[in-house]
DNA sequence: AGCCGCTTGTGAACGTGGGCACAAAGTCGC
DNA sequence: GCGACTTTGTGCCCACGTTCACAAGCGGCT
């Protein structure tokens, strides 16, 4: 399979977590690495992650694996990370000030270009480095900085709202944290992450063995 | 299908969706609801919608709908939140604040039974109306709260050993914001979320979209 | 009471993703 | 230079999840 195949959602999950691991690694001075290594260190099977990988194209060697290095980059620029990519953060309440400053982004390959809050009050205030703007400056920075990625941290209310003047500012790419259904058009990505709907995951999962153990006593 | 079937995965996390719909909605005033309107709401097909349902037995009035208070005590039940479940969270860092201050887990039916962190210089502040504690307090807590949940929102270095000492104080499930992969028995439960990974996911489909115009260019 | 229209519940087809197992291909030692 | 060993890349099969399409069932209207 070469680099023109379509590749599935699940594996570009992995993916992401591949590079992740790799970069713990390859700090610890290994060159190269197998398959059966890598799958253990990111918790999945070695099939799986050379499948996964030969949708990059075959670049192992075998008989000794993958050479770390090659492999960053190659996932580093099929993820589109190879260099920092720039988002906008909406909404500086509770979730949204921890997210500005978590480190990871950066490290990751992003890059914050900018913060936003509806509330007037939060104008001007500096989260790591940043100074919060007003919605209106939205559209501007967006197209100054080539964003292309925006994240939503504001409550579920003005969920919709925020997301549609970042899609009528240019983003295409939508990363939702507000506990909201958003409706946007076909060419705009979203994706949600909901922390009470993982919590209720797990719950669901308790319920489980809690009914399993039930039965045993 | 009755009661006792394997419900899949994913039809999980989707139930938890349509709860949260299913809150706003009966707010709303309205009493019953088709599975149209609900798929509509919740963004999903209806089809899909009915065969989740399905898994929790047949309880919809053909020609009319479902009875959204029925429904929601339905879905409460088998996600195990028809009534408070109790959570631990260690690491009040950054996104930990966030979280220990978060509105929605309660009002989705969990209580904050603890917080915890390592950092001595933490423990005591108070969050939300809760104190920092120790993480030798752990243990206790778990027990005397009965709580089967915990999140771990450390740094990447300290989370196996922080899902270690959940584990062993008899946590049988993990939420972890940690980038890190954890290493858990087999009766328990981890579901992780990494900030990142999603970016780096809407990073991907942001390339393909550039590489389409490319040819058409 | 009987018919009509609406909505549920589900069987069956389809597509996607995961896992096994093995052939191909390379390295290392002698 | 050759053989044994290691590891990749992938074809095949299976299971899971999604979608379609329709029969069965219920309420309301006449």
């Amino acid at each position: 399979m070469s680099e023109g195949r379509a590749i599935p959602e699940a594996t570009v999950a992995r993916l992401a977590v591949y590079l992740r691991v790799l970069g713990s690694l390859s700090d610890g001075g290994l060159s190269t690495i197998s398959s059966e290594a890598l799958a253990n260190a990111a918790g999945v099977n070695s099939a799986k992650l050379r499948k996964d990988l030969s949708y990059l194209g075959s670049f192992g060697t075998r008989g000794v694996g993958y050479v770390v290095e090659v492999l960053r980059e190659r996932i580093s620029t099929c993820l589109g990370v190879s260099e920092h990519r720039s988002v906008v953060l909406v909404g500086v309440g509770n979730l949204g000030h921890a997210l500005a400053g978590y480190g990871g982004f950066r490290s990751r390959g992003f890059r914050i270009a900018g913060l936003f809050d509806a509330d007037r009050r939060r104008i001007g205030e500096e989260i790591a480095g940043l100074c919060v703007q007003a919605m209106a400056e939205l559209a501007e920075v967006v197209t100054q900085e080539s964003v292309s990625i925006g994240v939503i941290a504001t409550p579920a209310e003005a969920a919709q709202e925020v997301c549609d003047r970042l899609v009528a500012a240019g983003v295409t790419s939508i990363l939702n944290f507000a506990p909201a259904v958003l409706v946007v058009p076909d060419n705009v990505d979203v994706r949600k992450v909901d922390l009470a709907v993982e919590l209720q995951i797990l719950s669901f999962h308790e319920q489980r063995k809690a009914a399993g153990l039930q039965v045993v006593l």
